[in-house]
DNA sequence: GTCTATATTGCGATAGAC
DNA sequence: GTCTATCGCAATATAGAC
């Protein structure tokens, strides 16, 4: 802490700046959608000036880009924290308790993967097969779980799983319900349970 | 037919101008998102003229305000029709029937009401809640065939088939995977055959 | 690397002739 | 009622000083 002026002539950027970017577009476009959401707001909510942007990301679409990254990176942790648990049953329980958590941010502004997926398949974006692959990557963890357990339908069990988690949301957030979410997930573990 | 010119001076217009904007509309919206469409590509598409459009909706609003309607119209409509069976089975299983006759649409751009739905809720519209309520009309009729059925849980059973509904159209149009709604679509009519 | 100022474009909406 | 021309604005993207 001595000396703070004459070391360090370097000015380093205060970390994360490019994060925050990504964590303020990511959030911006969560509750108003990609297209609503300006690259102004974005900056403005990372407190960064609008030009700058630019220095990072060469353009809207590779920002949207790298909140699909994020989003992946999130997936693969929390895949792996799940994947501590002993059985696939309580891995699956695990997930829909964490589910019902967030019902709250979910309602207010559907599901991150879901929406974002949905609005990149009605642009002629290139970037709605890296979203889609987000969701498959959801799929395919579910389905691993249904294999673990030993059965033989586990892609349709998955599948399903995963429409009624994703259809769920869709009807939280569009009918401002949150109770919603909580009816169904104590139904979805009932389900579950009754499977292993 | 004698005498066309002197007869009906007042020029009545080719019936159905506006009927052809919220047509246009509906389809743009649908494949592209409310927010990506331009009025220019509705009026193009309608094959009227920008600057007329404003003559029949006095904002873009109005006009997603009719499209709303008009899948409002269009569902009581197939209400009617499917409410001539005799049982709500068979209501149900003719509503997933027709459902999954469509699924190529449905893969190729979502639910017209979900993913409307949706959309709206990103933005401060009020209109959001003119399109939740033809969802909600959805599930009302659901709810209605369950009670029907003699079901105590006719509320819980109709969230749980909407949910299967929209969740299966989101992955279908997200993973551009048709066979999702086939399959899902089967299990869900077993599903139902077995309540009954 | 950082930031201000601005170029450019596309869209909602309007004015006003016919 | 119909249509052309255009305004005003917001948003992406760039230029260029520091």
């Amino acid at each position: 802490m001595t000396h703070p002026d004459t070391q360090a002539p370097v000015e380093v950027a205060r970390p994360g700046k490019r994060d925050r970017l990504i964590a303020a577009a990511q959030a911006a476009m969560l509750a108003h959608g990609v297209e609503r959401t300006s690259l102004a707001d974005i900056a403005h909510a990372a407190d960064v000036p609008l030009g700058n942007v630019y220095y990072y990301f060469k353009t809207k679409g590779e920002l949207v880009a790298a909140v699909i990254e994020r989003q992946r990176s999130r997936q693969q942790e929390a895949f792996a924290a799940l994947d501590q648990r002993p059985t696939p049953a309580q891995r699956l329980c695990a997930l829909l308790d964490s589910w019902m958590a967030q019902r709250e941010k979910l309602t207010a502004h559907g599901c991150p993967v879901g929406t974002l997926g949905t609005e990149l398949r009605k642009g002629a974006d290139e970037l709605a097969d890296d979203s889609a692959a987000v969701l498959a990557g959801l799929l395919g963890w579910f389905e691993r779980q249904f294999t673990e357990m030993g059965r033989g339908d586990a892609r349709q069990l998955a599948v399903a799983l995963l429409a009624a988690y994703e259809g769920t949301i869709l009807l939280a957030n569009t009918l401002a319900d949150q109770d919603l979410i909580t009816v169904e997930g104590e139904r979805l573990k009932q389900w579950i349970t009754s499977l292993a």
